[in-house]
DNA sequence: TTGTACGCGTTATCAG
DNA sequence: CTGATAACGCGTACAA
């Protein structure tokens, strides 16, 4: 790996300027076909590769936007990594606890794709970076170090806190991926999903195609606005049959996978099921199937079971879990969309785009399905 | 958002020389922390941001890695998309039909985890991209593209064809994860697991703790060196309890779910069933499980069915599935920790590293685990 | 069409 | 410890 050749190598070899060597790379029209020809050939005898870091210099931008992913479980023990060669494989025993994996990591995976595919239609490059749990402190570095080398950046809610996002705000184009919280609503470029539509027209289709009456919701964390929208969505509905909202009943769930296995296992033993547990997530109604086939008791025959999100486990499941999907990719998609334009008129008004989501039906709540 | 602010622009407020304001940034300790005080709160006054391609052209270097994803199948279809706000959500009926969703995509999410987080860790920025499926007329373009931003590139084993991978190991280091072809077995940096080794012990406590003699390889694709390996370890486990490989049948499940759930089918109808179906990777032996499933076979107790890889549907099937955990965290952990040590020395001969496996119980082979 | 020369915002080398 | 100043590699008016 010799030192890396230039523009002036490049130059020197096909015996022009090193301006005709940009252009044969910028502006390929602008130049001699017969020059353009020496000058590729050049390059490819060389080797030639652009330095990424003179030409955003020079072209004052960096044609890389950047994207900022919440904690994840996963990386929360953040162990030391030793390079050790280890031709080994041990035999563990794996007991059927079910683990609680965080179901924001699935669902980040297909945000960054679509953001990915979004960014190689766009011509962009796409830098990564996720937020450490427990390691708030470290965030603003993460974004800084990040800032430095992109044109605009894209967020997670609540990936970031409020204040460094105006900060980050003042120096970039920033673009927020699902619900903000109101005070952001108005400031920044926003993409999100019709969480509350998505749960109405799921709790009209209780009503039409399974005549339930009683249900409960099983809510996820009070200062989440997805939760808050979809429990807006879950009232609406009610009311729209002529219900009233207080008069079904709420649970805690915490969005947590075995908090809600332990609020159906209650309801089970006390006999206070309702026809449907509406959840606030699938983690959570994968929670409570797995409750209800521990306590027999069959779904949705005795109970209907309903998640939101759409995350793979929830089409699996036994019975495979009826559903609200959010188009995550889509998201991804859409974020990029808006910097692109962002970035080509900074002085517009914030953009704000609502995604329509997916109810899909499945056993949970159909029954078979043949 | 206007200009933004130099070292210039700081100079001038602190009234130092940008030297001084670089040094600031770069070795604190090397200013009086008077003068120091004051720079920082010119920075913090005028919320400047160093420039990262200014830094990475004079420092020679990005701080930043790239990695490159093969082609995933979900971007396949790379319609247009538009931007629209369509407060809608539609219902959509999902029968119950075994999707064939690559198994790889989940493994990569991993990956890519593993090695955000090592960059993380050694203070490095994390540049993705995703090959496209059936576009591999743009890979040199994508890989391009990144190479101009980076110090070094991780590459999945297989996403670049070799020759641009020839190119670019003149041009930067290249670290490749998983297996890797022989030809490319002593020229690059690798990072695998211990496929075979694996595949070994699972064989060994089939015949320790099961007391299986009859057991069948259900098998991936032939170009497929993982498949390989994995074989290796299969005859190699039969071979130390005296078995002769050749007498243990091979099924071609070409990694498919589909496919395997075909092969276990028919096996089940002719009545041909060994004591256990060792499969290649988890999609196919998840295929097989479901094929017994229909059949009425009982697992583990007519048939022990065994995977491959650790997926997440593996552990959330009906059984649980025992198979063998590939540490993919840890591939792109180590695949990171490579290629910063090669940076550090670029004239080190070329550096392999294997990570152990685990084998993991599960109902599958084991049977009720209370 | 092609070449010259300056600027992009840092880092790093040398003096001071 | 601090300040000039020369790279760093490329884009691009401006000239030729």
């Amino acid at each position: 790996m010799a030192r890396k050749p230039t523009v002036y190598d490049v130059a020197r070899e096909a015996d022009v300027s090193i301006a005709t060597v940009s252009r044969v790379l910028r502006t390929p029209e602008k130049v001699r076909p017969e020059t353009r020809q020496t000058v590729l050939k050049a390059i490819n005898l060389l080797g030639y590769l652009p330095s990424g870091s003179a030409r955003s210099l020079a072209a004052r931008r960096t044609n890389t936007i950047g994207l900022f992913l919440p904690n994840i479980d996963q990386l929360d023990q953040i162990s030391d990594f030793e390079l050790v060669t280890e031709d080994a494989a041990d035999i563990v025993v794996d007991p059927p606890h079910a683990q609680e994996n965080n179901s924001d990591s699935l669902y980040f995976d297909e945000v960054l794709r679509g953001c990915e595919l979004e960014s190689w239609r766009q011509g962009l490059s796409l830098m990564v970076s996720i937020g450490l749990k427990g390691k708030d402190g470290d965030i603003p570095q993460l974004i800084n170090s990040m800032s430095e080398k992109v044109d605009g950046l894209i967020v997670l809610a609540r990936s970031v806190p409020d204040n460094v996002l105006a900060f980050l705000r003042k120096r970039l184009p920033v673009v927020i991926i699902a619900n903000a919280t109101i005070s952001q609503e108005s400031e920044f470029d926003l993409v999100r999903v019709s969480n509350r539509k998505g749960m109405y027209t799921l709790v009209r289709h209780l009503f039409e195609k399974h005549q339930v009456r009683r249900m409960a919701y099983i809510a996820g964390t009070d200062d989440s606005p997805d939760n808050g929208k979809r429990y807006e969505g879950f009232c609406e509905g009610l009311r729209s049959e002529g219900l009233e909202p207080s008069a079904s009943p709420i649970y805690r769930g915490q969005f947590s996978q075995s908090v809600a296995y332990q609020i159906a296992t209650s309801l089970a033993r006390q006999g206070t099921l309702p026809q449907a547990l509406v959840c606030a997530n699938d983690q959570m109604a994968l929670g409570v199937l797995r409750a209800l086939s521990d306590a027999g008791i069959s779904v949705p025959d005795q109970v209907i079971v309903t998640g939101f999100d759409g995350i793979k486990e929830a089409a699996v499941s036994q019975p495979r879990l009826t559903t609200v999907r959010q188009p995550m990719v889509d998201l991804g998609r859409a974020a990029v969309s808006t910097l692109v334009r962002r970035l080509g008129s900074p002085e517009d008004p914030p953009i704000s785009t609502e995604l329509p989501v997916k109810v899909q039906l499945r056993e949970s709540c159909e029954g078979t399905m043949i």
